[in-house]
DNA sequence: TGGGTTTACGAAGGTCGTAAAGATT
DNA sequence: AATCTTTACGACCTTCGTAAACCCA
């Protein structure tokens, strides 16, 4: 098994054409039929169905496609981290703004005072990112919000915290104390779809906090941010049902580095120790 | 990254010998020589130090290593798995001999009973064996006892149940209603070991017993086994301080089978329902 | 000086691209 | 008839093996 035929055979599955995958791949159509033909060969096992104006995966083609992505996802990641390790022992610590509950600074600070503790670089990305950036080797460990992509990964569920509801400050549910999610016409199901769309457009919290000012949308937001990001013309509500955001540690499920443990070890005590004295 | 210059750094980094890795490999050493300094031409690392009469890796060879093993399991896995997927869908479920703490059959016959649910086919297998055939593809699930190398795994735990000493039935400790480790010279850190040195040169459990019960050897054993194998000479005796054996199923973390949750699912209930009832 | 790694060079094998054929909508 | 996949074939590139050079214990 190579793994030149997996990456040709991702880019046919993906494409489900030829011809574009080898457009994509930067070769002609022939060598990657016949590449697709000498995997088939190899494995026993047709990949795809193909009649000259359709190409569609088989079960097994499905299969593969899933299990190659992870392989050479594994490829790349190697290279990457035994580059990184030759650069000098160093944590990759990937963080969305704002998707820490202010945990982010006592774990750091905690973290570094322990007997062996490597440096630590924080990376700030996306939400969508993190899962990715474990899988490749740019990150060893990241602090996301559930739920995500797990695939591979390994978590400590460190906090759940209550949501409260965005509002501008004119709107007429400001006016209560505290709502529940029939009052935003939200159930426990669709809380997760109504926040990404909410989110969708907006570079960062500001925006979204802008466009809840002006009355455009409404969201929920979880409870730290809100002490965090006090702002006139915004209205922060519980909201009573809503349900929490879970705030998890996750890295490479294979991942050895007794340092990458310490950093768990310490977010978990540091995270216990704010739900107590909280 | 190509999966032919990871194999062949394996192979040197495995036997930190040129000459060696290179049988192994079945090539000649120049090729080889070559295609390692490629591979650290590309990755921009130094992978070993070399002199004439001595090869070792770096601290990037080390990381590498181990990432490259991970990276090139995931690649022959995914031409395993999309081979048995080809072959039709069936769940293979890995399993100890007498290590199933009688959980087997009514898992079975429960998952069977589900709506969906595909063949399952037991393979009996050794213990260390069982991770191997987990991440190589072999197989979907395994019933695990704990500890095991959970690397790239995802697992449930099952059930936890007591050890009883298995003693010579003239053995003075026979002559007692129960026991605690120190009865036998060990404490709760030694126990792994102990046991792992009374299984030694015996291939199943029987044998086992028989050195018991010619007063060779003494062990631990998980007590589901003792009810299933009585047997004259043989003494089991509760054992009040030994660690519980945790009996736990494991599947490889990247695994997105909804078959393989159902199998999960029902083991876990069928798990509560034995906790309760017994 | 000897065992082991590395360079040199010629040869084999594999992969690629262009051109043309085959097949299906 | 058109478009996409596949076969045919010649060229290129990579990798291999043998032989020799090199280097450290």
């Amino acid at each position: 098994m190579e793994s030149r035929s997996l990456r040709y055979f991702v880019a046919v599955a993906e494409e489900l054409n030829f011809a574009r995958a080898a457009e994509r791949l930067g070769i002609s159509p022939p060598p990657l039929s016949r590449a697709i033909r000498r995997l088939e060969a190899e494995l026993g096992v047709t990949l795809f169905e193909r009649t000259t104006h359709s190409v569609t995966r088989t079960p097994a083609g499905d299969v593969l496609l899933a299990e190659a992505r992870v392989a050479l996802d594994a490829l790349e990641a190697a290279g990457r981290r035994a580059r990184r390790a030759a650069e000098g022992p160093k944590l990759v610590l990937a963080v969305k703004a704002d998707g820490d509950a202010g945990l982010l600074e006592p774990i750091l600070a905690r973290y570094a005072s322990q007997p062996g503790s490597l440096p630590v670089a924080v990376r700030l990305c996306g939400w969508q990112e993190q899962p990715r950036l474990l899988r490749a080797g740019e990150a060893d460990v990241a602090l996301v919000h559930a739920p995500f992509d797990g695939t591979g990964l390994d978590t400590e569920t460190l906090a759940a915290e209550p949501r409260v509801a965005v509002l501008a400050a004119g709107h007429p549910l400001a006016a209560r104390d505290r709502l529940e999610l029939a009052d935003l016409g939200l159930d426990a199901r669709s809380v997760e779809r109504h926040i990404d769309e909410a989110r969708r457009g907006h570079d960062d919290l500001a925006q979204v906090l802008t466009a809840v000012a002006l009355g455009k949308v409404v969201t929920l937001l979880p409870a730290s941010v809100t002490s965090r990001y006090p702002r006139p013309g915004v209205a922060y509500r519980p909201v009573l049902d809503a349900p929490p955001v879970v705030l998890s540690l996750a890295w490479p499920r294979q991942s050895r580095s007794t340092a990458t443990a310490a950093l768990v070890r310490v977010a978990t005590e540091i995270a216990e120790a704010a739900r107590n004295g909280a």
